[in-house]
DNA sequence: ATGCAGGGTTGACGCAGCGTCAAGGTCAAG
DNA sequence: CTTGACCTTGACGCTGCGTCAACCCTGCAT
């Protein structure tokens, strides 16, 4: 006659786990001594390594006690169910290490590629890591509005940044973000003249029209949010573009 | 400003999940409106965004804040973290797939093949199902007593049940298992015969005299322990060998 | 005004498989 | 008699939420 530990050392398992086996039932409750201990036969040591055989092959406890009952058929039956979920659990566990490994590669927590060079091309004209840093905020945020649709237009983007003036206006406001100056200083002036301008060519070129769904309003109304929540000096200079004709932030438009 | 249901449907998440990250401190609590609600702006939805990219990836929960706010070297370092433990898992898991396909092959939960080919061997020479279920137990516990030495023994038993005696044995055996028959059955002493009959045989041959361990004789108590638990008749059958000079079930030795 | 559907709130249990105290009672040896 | 090793039951912890429960808020149709 055994003790509860003898039959767990003798299996391989633990104590704790012999308990667990009764609690579920997997195992009968066997006889206890004149002390209340337990008290194990030869029986519960074929039980207990049948089990803990199933339990290592990775069957669920749960599904355990109607294998040890199976007949031949429902037997593999079951061992096809157990080990089609082995494989998925196995497939969701690979995708993990696949969208972790894209992780690894620097600045695109949440973003494509792309966007992390365009972010780089933004840091060799002379942007300021804090507007680097609201930028790629922003297109994580965009990206999750529009998701797969944002690695193609890195491409203009890129190309956008050779305007010289918009690499006047990315270094400005590089300034003014690191500054702690306030709403009078000139050079937000200078940035509302900039983007006025830049606005009235893009209206010329045709660039300004864009069609756009209900959630798309959502979307650009949360960027224009989080420019504001990054920066509550954006306020001012969106004054200052309204007595220059325009309205808006992410996506501008003429005022009447 | 978002309410929560809107925040989770724009970044893909459950409701039930934005409340749970609030309740890690994940996600800071935003403020409420005037009647309790949570309010969210543009930054929940980034930061959202960001936690469920890791928690995609496969980071746990407990290890995400860490990592938002790592710098690239340490991020690049929970990286590798992260991924050598999801290789562990899958390992895991591969493992349990190969033990399950193991067990898909017919007779041997908890068995080498060895075993199972004996077994069946039993029932070729006349092996009623029941006494072949008992030997299998017993197997098992042999397996557990003396892990990685049951295969080497295999051959030896297959060419033991060439020997017409012990076919008439197991025969016998069978018939007895399978009846109800009481303890004076005649053909418990044919049994008895035979058995004591072969124990000369393997004396003479010293077969018999094989060195053990204190865990051997633990593993061999708990065969006799089986053997008994399984079929009380035998305690007879046990005696009777004793007026034949013998002692012991699964091991015997000569009285003295 | 009212009622109802469809939000929101906190609180708490459930799952899988035990690990790990806690707070004792028991046993064998010195 | 003490001590240390084992035994007992009971209950919380871990992971990442799903799923009630019980109740409050809001906006729209009647």
């Amino acid at each position: 006659m055994l003790t509860i530990s003898q039959l767990a050392a003798y299996t391989g398992v633990t104590v704790r786990a012999v308990r667990h086996y009764h609690h579920m039932g997997l195992l009968p409750e066997p006889q206890r001594d004149a002390s209340g201990y337990r008290r194990y036969g030869a029986k519960a040591v074929v039980s207990l390594v049948k089990i803990r055989t199933l339990a290592a092959a990775g069957v669920p406890l749960s599904q355990v006690a109607q294998m040890l009952e199976a007949d031949a058929a429902a037997f593999s039956e079951a061992v096809q169910r157990i080990d089609s979920q082995l494989r998925e659990e196995i497939e969701r566990l690979e995708d993990s290490r696949k969208q972790i490994a894209q992780l690894a590669a620097g600045d695109n927590l949440a973003l494509p590629p792309e966007v992390a060079s365009y972010l780089d091309r933004l840091r060799q004209i002379g942007a300021s890591e804090r507007l680097v840093e609201a930028e790629r905020e922003g297109w994580i945020l965009a990206a999750a509005s529009w998701p797969g649709h944002i690695a193609e237009m890195m491409p203009g983007k890129v190309e956008q940044l050779n305007n010289p003036q918009l690499v006047r206006l990315y270094r400005l406001a590089s300034q003014l973000i690191d500054s702690n100056a306030n709403d009078d200083d000139p050079r937000l002036e200078e940035l509302a003249d900039i983007m006025a301008s830049m606005a009235e060519q893009a209206d010329a070129n045709g660039e300004m029209n864009i069609a756009t769904t209900a959630h798309d309003e959502l979307a650009f109304d949360l960027l224009d949010a989080l420019a504001i929540e990054s920066e509550p000096r954006i306020q001012r200079l969106q004054n200052l573009l309204r007595e220059r004709g325009w309205a808006g932030w992410t996506r501008q438009r003429r005022l009447a």
